[in-house]
DNA sequence: TGTCTGACTTAGCAGCATGTGG
DNA sequence: CCACATGCTGCTAAGTCAGACA
């Protein structure tokens, strides 16, 4: 009886160690995964944290309709409010915009406003506009300690709320507050840009979690609209929104176990397509040749979207999102044929907006088959007609599919990226530089695949100025390092060279940030670039990792950082 | 075969925290 | 120690793609 109580209180006691063991565990992307699309069998959490409530304006700022001082119901206040906060941005005077931020008011008025109201050219939003900004310098302008009264805040509230338990691990979660209303703007030439985006209430939200968990509580005197218990998918709250009618979600950090795992394994399905790449190169190329129209189509998409790394290109509803493009939904306006172009031949000229309504500008050498073959697609054809009439996401990666497991459109890009990042460390790093040298040819590694993947950035604002201080920096140091030249000889060597190096640095850095002027190198580095070649870098160079990858990004990375050697290669 | 929906990744930017250099 | 530039982080829009359904 003795033994077997000990043998309990050991059960017991392993059963309550080993799940925090987990944490602690560094190989846990090597622990044992589902089958069958389970994604856990254990998830707590504890809902969203809502958006704050609106306050009301204090009665001394006033809102006027054709120069009349007029006090607003607290619903159409709020709604007035989110355009008065965003006064000072041109969008604000866009037709568009204030047609559709106009109309969603009204549904905000009491009937008196709205019969009062007619004009939005006769609201005076001024008094708000005022009001705000000077509360956002009074918050600048808050002492220390009421600072750090904040902070601690946000930091109970992170503790609180921005963890949650999947299956013995606790996790940080990337997103638990609830997006709050206010006016929509999407990118680029948006239809419903200056809609109204809505308040999101927990009656709207759809809570998932285990059910032996405990499950999160709605706030007092309100119910959730659903808790379900579904371990087929990741997210843990989910509500729908009105601009769009689509689905929006609280999942996990890229930090975590789920989101770790889905990231090697886009890599390795990138690695897989190394493999075959060439075999399906060559079939494309022969395909350019076929009798049927549906098949040449897909394989001169196919070779734009692996030569060019364009995005597949889904359809989209039109008047429901800026007018965007990718490669299966190119329309023949997009391009531009020149049997000859600045010496060369066959050369195709794209300009069309993509994700994001960011432009792709490029004029590119093709062969002489995918020009002809251009140019019996586009014959005939208006130019708002589309350039692969046969052809569409589906067809596309249905025939991927068919080429290699896991095969889609996007992995092209995902490999291209990731093997042009290879190729170009591999030449261009000398092991003979110094590390910010080095650094610099790690830059512009990831610089050509940024290039390649059209990751552009609009100029940072300052731009111009951080260079001059950085080249009045670099005078200096040159000034310094001609005083140095000159002074007495004792400590003349080791000084020279001490500003010799800081010069260089200087000149390294004002090379790269010219070099970055348009051109965002985050995302590829966040979502295309195989991380263990960068790791295996960095190991193979003696570059510290940090200084490649911030803390985040070392925190997402890090099954990477645990599994790459120095000799990894994609 | 096409359409719709849901789940998930990819994207640029604003604002703020942080680190640096004078 | 302060001002300022910079880098980071959060935010959320905008894509991709599979699978259900007609």
């Amino acid at each position: 009886d003795q033994w077997h109580a000990i043998l309990v209180a050991c059960v017991g006691m392993l059963v309550y160690i080993l799940p925090s063991l987990c944490f602690f565990m560094p190989f846990r992307w090597e622990e044992e995964r589902y089958t069958d699309g389970v994604k856990w069998k254990f998830l707590e959490h504890k809902g969203p944290v809502f958006a704050p409530p609106c306050d009301p304006l204090p009665s001394n700022v006033k809102f006027y309709y054709d120069g009349k001082h007029m006090k607003l119901s607290s619903s159409a206040e709020e709604v007035a409010t989110f355009f008065a906060k965003m006064l000072d941005h041109e969008y604000t005077t866009k037709e568009v915009f204030r047609k559709n931020f106009y109309k969603d008011w009204r549904k905000e008025m009491m009937s008196e406003e709205k019969s009062k109201i007619t004009d939005l050219n006769k609201c005076d939003f001024s008094e708000m506009s005022e009001y705000f900004k000077a509360q956002s310098e009074a918050r600048k302008a808050m002492t220390k300690e009421d600072k750090q009264k904040i902070k601690e805040e946000n930091e109970r509230i992170l503790q609180e709320y921005g963890f949650c338990i999947m299956d013995n691990h606790k996790e940080r979660i990337a997103n638990f507050r609830i997006e709050p209303p206010g006016l929509f703007r999407g990118r680029g030439d948006h239809p419903k840009m200056g809609m109204l985006k809505r308040r999101i209430r927990p009656e709207d939200i759809i809570v998932n979690c285990s059910k032996d968990s405990k499950h999160p509580k709605p706030p007092p005197g309100t119910k959730w609209k659903e808790v379900r218990h579904d371990n087929k998918v990741t997210w843990l709250v989910s509500w729908t929104e009105n601009i769009q009618g689509s689905i929006k979600y609280i999942m996990l950090n890229p930090s975590s176990r789920i989101k770790g795992e889905k990231d090697w394994q886009k890599y390795e399905t990138a690695r897989r397509l190394k493999k075959c790449v060439e075999q399906i190169r060559a079939q494309y190329r022969d395909d350019w040749k076929s009798k049927e129209m549906r098949i040449r189509q897909r394989a001169v998409a196919l070779y734009f979207i692996d030569k060019l790394a364009l995005r597949a290109g889904n359809e989209k509803e039109e008047g429901e999102t800026a007018d965007t493009v990718g490669c299966c939904s190119l329309r023949v306006e997009h391009l531009t044929l020149h049997q000859e172009m600045d010496g060369q031949e066959y050369v195709v000229e794209f300009d069309f907006l993509g994700k994001d309504s960011i432009r792709y500008y490029n004029k590119v050498p093709v062969e002489k088959r995918v020009f002809k073959n251009l140019q019996l697609f586009m014959e005939d054809k208006e130019p708002e007609d589309d350039l692969f009439d046969r052809l569409n996401t589906s067809i596309l990666n249905k025939h991927l599919q068919e080429l290699m497991d896991g095969l889609t459109a996007k992995v092209f890009r995902t490999y291209n990226a990731s093997i042009t990042l290879q190729q170009q460390l591999n030449e261009i790093t000398n092991s003979e530089d110094n590390v910010p040298a080095k650094i610099l040819s790690y830059n512009r590694a990831n610089r050509a695949v940024a290039i390649l993947c059209n990751h552009q950035r609009a100029p940072p604002k300052t731009f111009e100025k951080s260079m001059q201080n950085l080249q009045t920096k670099i005078d200096a140091k040159k000034e310094q390092l001609a005083d140095a030249k000159r002074e007495l000889k004792m400590s003349k060597y080791l000084l020279e060279g001490e500003i010799e190096e800081q010069l260089m640095k200087l000149e390294v850095q004002a090379t790269d940030r010219e070099e970055n002027k348009q051109i965002a190198l985050g995302t590829s580095k966040l979502n295309y670039l195989d991380p263990r070649i960068s790791i295996a870098w960095c190991k193979k160079f003696g570059i510290p990792i940090e200084k490649i990858y911030n803390k985040t990004q070392r925190e997402k990375f890090a099954w990477a950082i645990d599994m790459a050697e120095k000799d990894f290669q994609f």
